[in-house]
DNA sequence: ATCATTCATTTGCATATGCAAGTAATTTTC
DNA sequence: GAAAATTACTTGCATATGCAAATGAATGAT
């Protein structure tokens, strides 16, 4: 089952992905304006949180977005630490260009579903999605007392790749 | 909703990758040891098909993969140009040892979730699935007007053979 | 049979990725 | 109030990935 939802969510990205492709963006890219239309503004943490994308990778990938012209990337004026993410005009125009196409998904995986069936869809998805958050990355011990949930995490380990 | 889809299945991946990182295997492996696991043999091409992973990456990941002891790669006896690939006995182990962790992540993502629901979800994710998949392969129309071939024919160089 | 075509897989090459280490801007501590 | 600790990003480096070209094996045409 696991199985399935990733297969099925992996399977959604490529097939979007070279949708897009003649847009001349990727879908990490797609992931990226898609959050900030949606909010207007976010610190690189916060879009690697939201996007599920490393933050290194992140943070390479908005340099070239940049270039591109579809972001601006300041420094935050109350934390010069942070950034401050923002579509350009122009990122915002392709956005509400992509989204039809997003639409046009949307109505491809539900063909067959009647609306009743995909509102059910819809929100068991966001109730799992919802466990995955909660359970997510890090999760740090210190809880706020109330639901007590073990939830197992890996001991850190020797990454390993691809070759031997 | 393409977009929840991917999300939760990205998600998902990237959680059950770090847990199976102590077993010395990565999300792709486990997508190729599951698949042989329950149908005994695959050649490239199809578990290609069968993985979403780009046929260039698995022909590396299995070679990886050999080298590990996971699997054997052997030349197809009907036809001397496909693959035979199949779980070795540490291979098989190793999967009968990771699908608890599949089960676990089941149980993680469902929580919260009536067994109806469960199977609903299931079902309905099943359905979608489908529809991506029957949308998918015939979508990608390229030309391919034919045209003259370079000539240019470098010196023979050695084939690597099957196992090193 | 011989040569051209098709098919299955591998390899070259130019990115993309992710962990770890590095850098810069706060915040904390004493 | 300056070193120490923390936070927010960036960069080095060792793979991982995907497209296209290359390779070898089967099939088809002459």
């Amino acid at each position: 089952m696991p199985y399935l939802l990733n297969r099925a969510g992996v399977r959604m990205g490529i097939m979007f992905s070279k949708d897009i492709e003649p847009h001349e963006i990727t879908l990490p890219m797609w992931r990226v304006m898609n959050e900030l239309w949606h909010r207007g503004e976010f610190r690189l943490g916060e879009l690697a949180e939201r996007t599920d994308i490393d933050i290194s990778t992140l943070s390479r990938l908005l340099v070239t977005m940049q270039k591109k012209g579809l972001i601006v990337r300041r420094r935050s004026g109350s934390d010069g630490r942070a950034l401050s993410l923002t579509l350009t005009p122009e990122g915002l125009e392709l956005s509400e260009r992509i989204a039809p196409l997003a639409l046009h998904y949307e109505a491809l995986a539900m063909q067959g579903l009647s609306p009743a069936e995909v509102k059910t869809l819809k929100q068991l998805l966001q109730r799992v999605f919802q466990n995955l958050e909660n359970a997510g990355p890090e999760r740090v011990e210190k809880e706020t007392a109330g639901k007590p949930r073990a939830v197992k995490r890996a001991a850190p380990r020797a990454r390993l790749k691809d070759s031997a």
